[in-house]
DNA sequence: CTACTTGCAAATGCTTTGCAGGAGA
DNA sequence: TCTCCTGCAAAGCATTTGCAAGTAG
């Protein structure tokens, strides 16, 4: 599975004429390995000898070539993640003690009533959907 | 329905030992009028006179007593409303271009189906849940 | 009078950027 | 060799905080 999703970034890379360089791969591959959203600071530990400047700049283009995406939690921290497509549509637990993110996902159903409200709320709105989010706020285990 | 509101917040700054003064009325006043999350520099803004770090204080203060929350939006500001209890339960469009964010609701069978799957989803992974967010992410009309 | 509040100014800390050197094609 | 990438250091900027004066109860 990760040869093709290295692949897959590489693509989205030269599609702007950017090159997926051994930093940009290392990035990528810890924020694989994480599955589940990373801080900048996380990304940077699991990579390691990649100076700050350079995980934070690289996050920005991984993130504009669509590769990945921010993710906003309970805390302060913006944390990343690779985008759909690489990955499979799921969603957030948000803890407002530690600031830690899970993943998990909706039963099938559930997902496609939500997917099907939020687009009609959008198109009443006047908005174009790119994606959506379900996030549950709350405590997790050791922060209760 | 104002009128109310202003008591429900100082009964909850009381619990806390805490004032309803006129800058934390002017603050909430402006929030009550917008009717969607307002970034600090907006509430300043409807709330002349009062200085940002008063803003940010106060904020700040109504967010521990419960009668304020904080909505991540998708660009780079922090935005306030008033907490559910105070409003009604609510979900949130996104813009990623200008920032901007409107309320809207979910069907109710569609939001009680969310609210059970989010809730066995929390239990699963030893979350304790305090609220959920159903967010779209897009662009609104002027940003196409 | 004893807290809680306010306002100014300065600090904090995550994130971004300028610039010079390095590397891939 | 031309463009993209890297790394260091410095800057940006929303947000927070210290401190002294003000005010409600």
């Amino acid at each position: 599975m990760a040869p093709e999703i290295h692949d897959t970034v590489a693509g989205l890379l030269r599609e702007f004429e950017q090159r997926y360089t051994p930093v940009r791969r290392r990035l990528v591959t810890a924020m694989l390995a994480a599955g589940r959203p990373l801080t900048a600071a996380e990304v940077q530990a699991a990579a390691r000898d990649v100076p700050q400047s350079s995980v934070y700049r690289n996050l920005a283009d991984l993130e504009q070539v669509g590769a990945v995406v921010r993710v906003a939690a309970a805390d302060e921290f913006t944390r990343f993640e690779l985008a759909e497509g690489l990955t499979d549509h799921h969603h957030h637990l948000l803890c407002r003690g530690c600031g830690k993110v899970v993943d998990f996902q909706l039963p099938p159903a559930v997902e496609a009533s939500v997917a099907r409200a939020v687009l009609a709320a959008a198109r009443r709105a006047g908005f174009r959907e790119e994606t959506h989010r379900v996030d549950l706020v709350g405590r997790c285990r050791s922060c209760q």
